[in-house]
DNA sequence: CTTGCATTTCAGAAATTTCTGAAATGACTG
DNA sequence: CAGTCATTTCAGAAATTTCTGAAATGCAAG
């Protein structure tokens, strides 16, 4: 059966951002159906509402499990594979964040510390730069680890704290006399 | 001249990343010079340790610059453009986050309020998906925007704030005794 | 076994993105 | 205002990614 408008409207549109997400646009409209599914669907429906192959969805979904998007279902008395996105929207996200970091972060951590095994290479701004980048990055992968341990519900107050935060750091370290200017 | 062994492979590494990060080779290879070069270099500089035509460096540059990513300096007596990243890794960061939320977030947002605003449109749970989805992202944008409001200081007094940060949300929130099970 | 799906693989086709060289544009200088 | 140098534009070439159809694989049931 066609997609509703609505469905339409919005499978398109991460198709469409689907480069921008470094995924292609048929993972992205895969996804997407998925998403607003309340049910299960399987590869032939998945291929019969995008208009695209069937080799080409399964390639699709195969990249979704790579990405730990996707649960695998069974229905009883079906031997076709069904897929659903997690009910839970912070589910999602953590698996989002979890694996972009994989992807775009760790190996760079990696390649930066690698480099600086090397030892010294007779350059010492090149040296300085990466090893500052190397310890922003180590900063901001510790402080993604410490979010990633939060229970969601933990996650939200913090989130929603608002314009409360910088009091609370300062009262956190104590050291608020030192803040003067902005950035 | 060639690059050092170093700048070469910083350099290679940036260039293989650049798809995953949402750009291409050459402006990954580009940037990455520009990062680990203590002076600032004109486009001819870079065509030549790149490797590289003339034109590509050009658009690179543009592209660069359409990310913010660059500074334009002129040195006296010389009319060609040079190019600097910012000394400043908060504020590259702070750049680059801002960029990506303006082009892989923003748009989604904006389509997902364009859906809501279409009325009913019969589906219940996909517009109880979208809904819940727009809700995200705004929470997630708004803890964005506070974050982006901080000093680079209490930027980093958070980030390292480590085991810290769980008792200093359930202290601020005074609401300690919901919490039970983990995430 | 072998039949009947369901899924995956994969080589080539199609589409898209990136890159280049040449020409055009711009802008300063004498 | 002609000459020089720097940068940008852009059409086509090259490279890469995505997609398809056909064949292969897997697997459960008879």
């Amino acid at each position: 059966m066609p997609l509703t408008p609505l469905h339409q409207e919005f499978v398109l549109h991460f198709g469409e951002m689907g480069s921008r997400w470094g995924i292609n646009r048929t993972v992205g409209q895969i996804y997407a159906l998925l998403f607003i599914s309340s049910e299960p669907l399987n590869a032939e429906t998945i291929t019969d509402a995008l208009g695209i192959s069937r080799s080409n969805t399964s390639m699709g979904l195969k990249e979704l499990q790579g990405w730990n998007l996707v649960r695998l279902k069974h229905l009883p008395g079906d031997r076709r594979d069904y897929f659903t996105t997690p009910d839970d929207l912070w589910e999602i996200v953590r698996t989002i964040v979890a694996e972009r970091k994989k992807r775009e972060i760790d190996p760079t951590l990696t390649k930066l510390r690698e480099l600086e095994l090397q030892g010294p290479a007779g350059d010492d701004y090149a040296e300085a730069r990466i090893a500052e980048l190397r310890e922003m990055i180590e900063m901001m992968t510790g402080f993604y680890a410490e979010m990633e341990r939060l229970e969601t519900e933990r996650l939200v107050k913090l989130m929603t704290l608002g314009g409360r935060i910088a009091g609370l750091i300062d009262k956190a370290t104590g050291l608020f006399p030192t803040l003067t200017k902005r950035n």
